[in-house]
DNA sequence: TTCTGGACGCCA
DNA sequence: GGCGTCCAGAAG
């Protein structure tokens, strides 16, 4: 204890620090708990090696409030810094001499203690810190809100009644699965849904089902519109009081209200967007997650927690059943059926046939440029024919790739993508008469000349929405042309001819289902350079594609992308299982995720190193690497470090120890490590 | 982030 | 020997 020590911390002194203090303060003998006066306490701070428990004194006047999961202040290190009180203890084993609590916020358990285990778990399997994790895990406090009633439900919380199967009948193994719900047991499906609007009524009967067994359900979906829709469905099979939806947009006051009727046991069912998989649900008997290809399940700080990782976790530390369920498979949903973690869940062939819409490929590359009449409009004969034929009984989705106003370029004679004349960067074009310039330099390309060949005249690749919108309306004068992307999201559509230009994600859905479907630009979309990037084609292509009526009401997909492609055979047969086991097959001959756990080690080439070289690596390690990530501007590299899965939690812990002896000097920039990134190459 | 203590270097 | 600077390590 320094002479300067705090008032707060009982420490008589002397020599008042100013006049103004000691005017002000009255220092108060304090005397610690006579119970348990020990409080552990994990201090928000991101340094991960102080990424342990605290040990501080429970003042007498605090003790009644100082419950395992408060919010508390401490004071560290000189500053008063926020943190959780996990646990009181008889004693500490700390050596020194331990500080006063600060202050306790707040009364309010608000880390249970499973959700507090639960994230030291996806902390060390991330190689993170507890206190990141929290931050995700535990939503900031709203006084006001925390000292409202909570209101008791209307129904006075009768119990909910079982559901029957529902949309689970059209799948062989979809009752005996609510039958494992309803018995409390934990069964884990990876499941294939059917196309079209039934999934989220599906997920509504299964968390029904839980419920009525007397257990919690937490549902995560990519974004708003799909919390709205399972929302919806959830309100029809559980009636009111029963579930809460949590997403980002409520706002704080609204969003805690809600987690906090959760924490206290008023709703027994959640869904919502990622952080939801945090949600403390009392009980819990299934997670559910949809769509988990989607890359918004994965979260953007630091340490990236994805919610499949997470909710598998959650589940398999409770005793929970999972469902894990999209229209098409991830790989690494592939690889929990094949590890024997989950069972398929899907429909049979004859029942897939029934629901899905006729998909059939247009060409790729070579009938486009042969197309010279739909050459204005990116769009060979049949997409156009398809599209006509559609509007005439409703309308039609139009499925862009990219969003916004934007072109990228390619020469129009060899097709070799348009390079920057002085630094090669690629040429781009903005806005409807602007000049192309280029993504990395920022300048106008005036005269253009291909380097490959010569040619001198320039070709637009993949578009947004609006321009698509534009080329179509010229197409189809007599139709409505509407867009759907980030900016101004079309929630749903009605079942009049239109065309509904949207881009991945952002496809309204209509009222009895489009009539025809255009997936444009699908040559780009697969021939990214990126490992997912046909699994990711095959996501988009049937989320948009399941929007689509089914064949027998003469509904029709067009993709443009080359017809050999096992993808696309993938999309046109409707065989997203088959395809995702292939997909793990190839995984598993290249060593790439998820049949083996990668990390990434990202940043300036002598940060990396040194972190490498600090790395007590497990011997199954594979390091790969570093090399230049192509962002010539940062000089950035990347090394990728591969084990078996067997050794994912070693090679976490070595990651994590390097960290943290790194962190203890360097307050600097330093490299980042990340767990599973997402795009590998 | 902030603080402290120990190591080391420079000068008298 | 004494003083000042720098850096590693700790943080209850």
């Amino acid at each position: 204890m320094t002479p300067q020590a705090d008032p707060d911390e009982g420490v008589l002194f002397d020599v008042p620090r100013t006049k103004a203090v000691a005017a002000k303060s009255t220092p108060k003998k304090r005397r610690p708990a006579e119970e348990l006066p020990i409080a552990r306490v994990v201090v928000d701070t991101p340094l991960p090696h102080l990424d342990r428990l605290f040990d501080y004194q429970v003042p007498q006047d605090m003790d009644a409030a100082a419950v395992p999961g408060c919010r508390v202040r401490v004071r560290f290190n000189g500053q008063l810094l926020s943190g959780f009180l996990l646990e009181r203890v008889a004693e500490s084993d700390f050596g020194g001499q331990l500080a006063y609590l600060h202050q306790v916020v707040s009364a309010e358990p608000v880390l249970t203690s499973e959700i507090s285990r639960l994230a030291r778990a996806v902390a060390d399997r991330y190689a993170g810190t507890l206190s990141d994790v929290l931050r995700l895990a535990v939503p900031p406090r709203h006084a006001r809100v925390e000292k409202e009633d909570i209101a008791p439900a209307e129904d006075g919380g009768a119990e909910v009644r079982c559901p029957g199967p529902g949309p689970w009948e059209d799948y062989p193994a979809g009752p005996s699965f609510l039958e494992a719900l309803r018995a409390g047991h934990a069964p884990r499906a990876v499941w294939s849904a059917l196309p079209g609007p039934d999934w989220a009524d599906a997920i509504a009967v299964a968390v029904a089902t839980v419920l009525s067994a007397g257990r919690g359900a937490v549902v995560v979906v990519p974004d708003g519109r799909d919390v709205d829709a399972v929302d919806t469905a959830l309100g029809a099979r559980l009636g009111p009081d029963r579930h809460v939806a949590l997403t980002a947009e409520l706002g704080p006051a609204e969003r805690y209200r809600r987690w906090l009727s959760v924490l206290r046991g008023r709703a027994r069912a959640v869904v919502g967007t990622r952080a939801a998989m945090f949600a403390p649900v009392a009980d819990l008997g299934l997670v559910v997650l949809w769509d988990d290809g989607d890359d918004v399940h994965a979260d953007p700080h630091a340490p990236y927690p994805h919610a499949r990782t997470v909710l598998s976790m959650r589940a398999h530390r409770v005793g929970a059943a999972a469902l894990i369920g999209g229209f098409t498979r991830t790989a690494e949903a592939a690889r929990l059926v094949a590890s024997g973690w989950a069972h398929p869940l899907a429909a049979d062939r004859a029942a897939v046939r029934s629901r899905a819409p006729v998909v059939r490929p247009a060409g790729g590359d070579s009938e486009l440029a042969r197309d010279e009449a739909a050459r204005s409009a990116r769009l060979p004969s049949l997409a156009l024919r398809v599209a006509r034929e559609g509007a005439r009984s409703g309308p039609v989705l139009v499925q862009v790739p990219r969003r916004g106003y934007f072109a990228s370029l390619a020469c129009a004679g060899c097709r070799a993508s348009a390079r920057c004349g002085s630094c090669r960067g690629p040429l781009a074009i903005r806005g409807a008469h602007a000049m192309p310039y280029c993504r990395w330099c920022g300048r106008i390309a005036g005269e253009w000349r291909c380097g490959t060949c010569g040619h001198a005249r320039m070709r637009a690749g993949v578009v947004g929405a609006r321009r698509t919108a534009e080329e179509l309306g010229r197409a189809f004068p007599a139709l409505a042309v509407r867009t759907s992307g980030r900016d101004g999201m079309l929630t749903k559509v009605g079942d009049r001819p239109a065309l509904i230009v949207a881009t991945p994600g952002a496809e309204p859905v209509a009222e009895g289902g489009y009539a025809a479907a255009l997936l444009l630009d699908g040559w780009a979309l697969v021939g990214r350079a990126d490992l997912r990037a046909s699994e990711e084609a095959l996501r988009r292509w049937c989320n948009a594609a399941a929007l689509v009526r089914p064949a027998s009401d003469g509904g029709q997909v067009v993709v443009l992308a080359e017809a050999a492609l096992p993808v696309v055979q993938a999309l046109v047969r409707w065989d997203p299982a088959g395809f995702a086991e292939r997909e793990l097959a190839e995984r598993r001959e290249l060593g790439f995720p998820p049949a083996v756990t990668m990390a990434s080690v990202t940043g300036a080439p002598a940060h990396v190193r040194e972190l490498l070289d600090g790395i007590e690596l497990p011997e199954s390690a594979e390091l790969l690497g570093p090399v230049g990530t192509g962002d010539d501007a940062e000089q950035e590299e990347r090394a990728l470090v591969r084990v078996p899965h067997t050794a994912t939690f070693a090679l976490t812990g070595a990651l994590k120890a390097a960290v943290a002896a790194r962190s203890a000097r360097k307050g600097d920039r330093f490299a980042q490590v990340r767990v599973d990134p997402l795009h590998v190459v």
